[in-house]
This record gives structure tokens, sequence and C-alpha cells, in this order.
DNA sequence: GTTTGCGTTCGAGCGCGCTCCAGCACCTAC
DNA sequence: GTAGGTGCTGGAGCGCGCTCGAACGCAAAC
């Protein structure tokens, strides 16, 4: 039964804490606990929680559809279903992604290449310039 | 030496006419050719160009640094050494988003499963409902 | 007792990347 | 001649996701 303060966990996360006071407020995150003179103390529960936000603002998933995914969980396992359906949109869109990163990552080699440099061995010297 | 209209690149390349016009404005485009009544014609080069900036904000590169990127293009060969280095950095940078992205698909996947073959969350925002 | 450090609240502000609008000009069709 | 379609300009506005600031509170250190 860890316990953190906001610093510990903006600095586990990489949030700021002015944000994740942010999502707390927004509804992301349920109330946390707080300590006798009121600061938060976030549990374990709170840090995965809050690793799963990240991870779905980091593939571009909106703010909006993380609230309404975190309405979901908290209205409980009958909402299983559109949970599902609303993580699995959310992963198509991040393939889709990828396909068009790997497509643009393509060009990018080509053109480091015309420029004479080697994509493959990028961190050496300016031997060949 | 095809012509195309703002329309017509702008079908092509997925922009807003509105962004392209934007895009001159702020100097990464080359000023466009003009038609007689000062309709702007674009040719295959700035096809090429517009197609390159695309994929480059397709990878997150900031507009400040596609600025950038142009005016170093603009100024000549001598510039191809800076260029490359740009370049190269962000290639690094989609590089380290793309396995980003991926280590954040594996727990979506698994998320997925979860929803899939049990009833049970291993997330929630705080206590059973 | 006061300074320092860390946290609190609430609301305002900001940077980015567009996006839209008003008002105008031109060309073609009717 | 006029209606409709297309595009022009300059500038204002917007949505998103934070980010910051002011004013305060508590508590340990000096």
């Amino acid at each position: 039964m860890t316990e953190y303060t906001i610093r510990q966990v903006a600095d586990k996360t990489g949030l700021s804490m002015h944000t994740i006071r942010w999502y707390e407020r927004i509804g992301l995150l349920d109330e946390i606990e707080r300590s006798t003179d009121g600061r938060r103390r976030f549990g374990d529960r709170d840090l995965d929680w809050l690793d799963l936000l990240v991870k779905l603002r980091a593939t571009g998933m909106p703010v909006a559809q993380m609230q309404r995914y975190t309405e979901l969980v908290r209205a409980g396992a009958a909402t299983e279903p559109e949970r599902l359906r609303l993580l699995a949109a959310h992963r198509e869109r991040v393939l889709a992604d990828l396909a068009t990163q790997r497509e643009c990552l393509a060009l990018l080699d080509y053109k480091i290449m015309t420029y004479g440099g080697t994509p493959r061995e990028r961190h050496r010297p300016k031997e060949d310039q």
C-alpha cells in the first residue's frame, strides 16, 4: 500500500503536476485520497490508471474520449461491450497511424540518403560530408 | 507541365485550401505561379514539395521546424549538411515515436483481450462499483 | 517567530495549427 | 445583365491540451 505525492506521480508518469490535477478536475481520475493537511496521496491503483491514460494520450486518443471511457469504467461491468468497442476502434486508429508513420519514414530515409547520409549509420561523425 | 488549381491540390494532398494558402503565407511554399486572373496554378514541383510537407507534419514535425527546413532549402546547397542533420534528428523522433506507439498498442491489445476473455478489469479509476 | 518548501484552489492564459469570414474579383452560362 | 461558381486577401477566431499565476495553508527548519 505504497503512497505517492503528486510530485512523485508527475515524475513517474511524465505528466506535470498541473496536468495531473487538471485530469482529476475534468473527471479522468476519481477523487484522490488526501492526507490530513489536504495533500493528494496517490496509491498504486491511481498510478496504474494514470499509466493507461498516458498511453491512450500517447497514441493520440482525444481527452474527450478518455473521459467517455472513464465514465464507462465507472458505470460498471455492464458497459464492457462498449468499452471494448471504444478501445478496438482506437486500436484501429493506432494501427493506421503506425502504417502512415512507416510510410513517411521511408520518404525520410530516402531524402536522408540523397543528402549523403546513411540512415542506418546516422550516428557516425561527419566523415563523409 | 501539368497545372493544378488549389482545389485539386487540396484534394490530392488532403490539406484544406485554407491551409495551403496559409502554408504559402507563412513561407512554407515559394510564391506560386498565378493565372492571368490571379489564381494560383500549382505545378508538379509544388505538389512534390507539398507532399514532403504533409509527410513531415504527419510524422509530427512542428510547423516552425518545417519553416526552418524550407529556409535552408531556399538558401542553397551550402545548407545541405544542416538539412541532413535536421531530417536525421526528425527521423530519430519518428523512430522513438513508433516504438512508443507499438508499446502502447501492446497494452491496448492486452486490455482488448481481457474485455473479450475475462469479465474482471485490471485497471480502473478506483474501487469496484 | 519567520522563513522555506511543498502543496492547495480557481480561473485565466497560451501556443499550436489551423479554420473561417467578409468583401471583393473574375469567368462562364443563361 | 445577372447568377453561380471559384478563388482572392487580410485578419479574426477557435478547439485542444495543457500551463501558469495569484493567493493561500500547513509544517518543519532555523
